[in-house]
DNA sequence: TCGGATTACGTGCACCGTAATGATC
DNA sequence: GATCATTACGGTGCACGTAATCCGA
């Protein structure tokens, strides 16, 4: 067996041509660069040198020797980086969501619960987190519907309701409740990280421009600066400006009601056991008040 | 990176299971050996076992690293196995043909011009030869065909004429000249070394049984005991017992007369300049002769 | 004379083994 | 008490750098 720091000596040689050169390269007196080509040959047993007096090239053994060593160090980085990949995604926990909302609410509860660890967060459709999470590319996902599959654990974490802000001298604004039917044809704004939410109400609503805007600083002013009615629920966290002089209705519609649900595989359940307790004694909590 | 001992002791413990024993297998001290897993895991900066006070195990990320280090310890064996390969081969001449005759005549040849590279030869049909000459398989071959590729060099080197060794009192024993025709439907003796001859024999002796026997001393011995006919050539090297009170006779057929062609690839006909040379003056020698 | 390779020589560190200690069964 | 892991300590070999030498452009 030849040792890496021989290789690495020998890979510095084969890609600089001269030995004074690569000896740069490394750091190392040009002497101890020539003794280890010396060792080097001597554990290989083989010529690996062309030598003349004032001059040391690879042969063509030597040539085949580099390649072969490109490859063990290739493979010992490899090791290296693999493994601590491996540690560092050992310390994250990966949480795929539906949407924004609930993950940010269930972010703080994590963090509580596993101090130590990291915590990625991304959003995707049901179906995506399903397959992900069988395929261990989640640890934890949110849903907005009940999964079917018996190898998946899954509790209820939060409920929300769809609602529509409007200025108060709205025509609709002295409805008592409001439906999805009542809005269509109207032009409305929407924050572009509701996730499943937009589809929800681009399916309702077949006659309506969705104002759709990412940036909710942005969002906010356009809803200040305009009577335009903005898609709320009772879990949004909005600014002063968009609510101040307005009112803001539930929608009546069942599927303006959704319920997120916090799931992982069966066989992680007792790993997250401390989550799932938290989040239902959260759900209590927050049902009486 | 990581040098190839600490892997070593590593993939040892790993594969053993206890300080102890792997220290045993090293052939090392178990203090050495727990030192060494303390830095190779300060090595990769995080932790690879689970270390419990009489008890050491790897975790996790230990198991994915100790795969890893065996692929890098796989890859050091690798390149001093293909480079020792390498260089094996580099000092031999591996000799193809199409019978062992010539290739018994052209080993003296090359070894008195190459007196350090080692010689293997092999039998093989001319096709083959050929394509494995192409291929770098050999580095020489001996044809019975002159080859039409440019990039082969070619040359003539022996020719063979096919005789039949016939008991004096045979009835043919007396015929000036005998063929192929002559022979069909006879019994005839003949040795399993003789390669593509023996290809040749049954193109033109269809109602002939060709006794192949491979080896020479047994086929010595049936010749003495019977009064079979026996093929034979001018450059067949036979038993005195195989010829004592029996004629030889040429067969007059073009087909039973061959030229073995001496090639190798155009680009390494300087290499083997010398004994290209020194086969023509050997044919020379033994046409005047 | 300068740049490149090798040889000679002294040194320090890193790894090793022995011995001792701690822990578990 | 037996087995296993770790700590302590002293020795040694090996890879290093500096200096000197040799060789060729």
């Amino acid at each position: 067996m030849i040792e890496i720091f021989l290789l690495e000596q020998f890979v510095a040689f084969a890609k600089s041509g001269t030995l004074s050169r690569a000896a740069m390269d490394l750091h190392i007196s040009q002497p101890a660069l020539s003794r280890s080509m010396k060792k080097i040959e001597d554990e290989f047993g083989v010529s690996l040198f062309n030598r003349e007096k004032s001059k040391i090239t690879l042969n063509d053994t030597g040539k085949i020797a580099a390649q072969y060593a490109e490859k063990v160090l290739e493979a010992d980085r490899e090791m290296l980086e693999k493994t601590i990949a491996f540690e560092r995604s050992r310390r994250t926990i990966i949480l795929g969501s539906c949407a924004f909302l609930p993950a940010n609410e269930l972010i703080p509860i994590i963090q509580e619960h596993f101090c130590k660890m990291a915590i990625t967060a991304e959003v995707a459709s049901d179906d995506k987190l399903i397959s992900g999470l069988k395929k261990r590319l989640y640890h934890l996902v949110i849903l907005h519907r009940l999964p079917t599959d018996s190898d998946i654990y899954c509790r209820e974490f939060i409920d929300e309701q769809l609602a529509i802000t409007l200025p108060s001298n709205h025509f609709l604004a002295a409805k008592e409740t409001i439906s999805f039917h009542d809005l269509d044809g109207i032009s409305i704004l929407a924050h572009g990280g509701s996730g499943f939410w937009l589809e929800i109400c681009k399916e309702h609503l077949s006659n309506t421009k969705l104002l759709v805007q990412d940036n909710m600083d942005t969002l906010s002013e356009i809803v200040d600066a305009s009577s335009l009615p903005v898609f709320n629920s009772n879990r949004a966290v909005r600014p002063r400006d968009m609510t101040a002089g307005r009112v803001t209705i539930p929608l009546s519609d069942a599927s303006a009601h959704i319920t997120y649900y916090l799931a992982c595989l069966n066989s992680e359940k007792g790993r997250y056991s401390t989550i799932f307790n938290a989040i239902s004694a959260n759900n209590f909590k927050k049902d009486t008040k």
